[in-house]
DNA sequence: ATAACGCCTGGAGTTAACTCCAAGTCAAGG
DNA sequence: CCTTGACTTGGAGTTAACTCCAGGCGTTAT
């Protein structure tokens, strides 16, 4: 798959993905023989979990880390298990609080809405 | 209120509170007559809505936008109560997506627990 | 065959949101 | 009286994560 195929499939610009590529974030992106980024499988599948992990919040470090435990193979399953564990229970954290945050905005909408004193 | 004491209540920096002022966010907060800040009743409210308003990304422009109206009057009702509901949609989308990310995340972890395949 | 297109590279520039710093004032303690 | 400590200012520096650019190459379209 090339590059402007993936760019378009996930929203990513090209620069965001040779970017990604240059620190690390997708070491197995594959060249055809005069160059030319040829996404394989793999390649898709990760950009597609960087994409959904990124625009969670978690930080580009994180997944570096996590990534790179993935090329050196199973015996870092173990330290990959807990950087997820890890992220998730941030993660769990955030939407708590997105979610409260939501509710006060709800109650001040719905002071608006009632035309109650503005304060 | 002396601003230590609000950066220790909110668990922001002198330095940010500092530059909330500096870029609108807090245009009352008044000075002793030896030019310290002193937070009034109203200033302290407003950083607790900052506070929780920033915590869930919203962005700094859209808060400056929002508290210029509030200080411009009741005139301004509609225009707040735009800003709000906006806000209110862009977080609830945030949120499911998170929510989406979470499930993946546990779906991953649930692999490594069972010790699937890794991939 | 020449122009346009899509891709390549390394490196510089941008943006948001802080965060730090130097130099100065004032009030209280030893 | 001198130092310590909390506060002030304007301005510069930092960080993460892109984003843009100039210069170049190889294939496709006219």
């Amino acid at each position: 798959m090339k590059i402007a195929e993936v760019s378009e499939k996930y929203g990513l610009s090209l620069d965001t993905l040779r970017y990604y590529e240059r620190i690390g974030l997708i070491p197995t992106v594959t060249r055809t023989p005069n160059g030319i980024r040829d996404y394989g499988e793999m390649d898709i599948k990760r950009v597609e979990f960087i994409k959904c992990m990124r625009s969670a919040g978690l930080p580009i470090e994180v997944l570096i880390d996590y990534v790179a435990l993935v090329e050196q193979g199973d015996s870092t399953v173990d330290a990959r298990k807990e950087i997820l564990k890890e992220q998730r229970v941030l993660l769990a954290a955030k939407i708590e609080d997105l979610q409260k945050t939501l509710n006060l905005l709800d109650y001040k909408i719905s002071i608006y809405e009632n035309k109650l004193p503005t304060k």
